[in-house]
DNA sequence: CTTCTGACA
DNA sequence: TGTCAGCA
């Protein structure tokens, strides 16, 4: 059941860009999927990790500053 | 059309 | 963080 979403999607969701998304990737703090031809694919996995980071994004908080801090939870 | 990657400002 | 170019 997990929800496959689309950049797009989690960019509606979160309010985030897809390339935001991508960088949060290489912080380390997501666990995105690679679908045929390199077509990423989150699940509600990501969603969590996304709603955190749109938070701690409201509050001030930059790439590294969310990285350690969503890095510290782990699920 | 949509997504991915790399690079630059 | 946002935008550009090229590619699949």
């Amino acid at each position: 059941m997990e929800g496959r979403y689309t950049p797009s999607i989690l960019a509606k969701i979160t309010g985030l860009p897809a390339h935001y998304l991508r960088r949060l990737e290489k912080a380390g703090l997501l666990s995105p999927c690679r679908s045929r031809g390199g077509r990423r694919l989150y699940t509600q996995r990501d969603l969590e990790i996304l709603k955190d980071v749109k938070q701690l994004k409201e509050k001030g908080i930059n790439l590294p500053g969310i990285t350690e801090i969503l890095k510290n939870i782990d699920r």
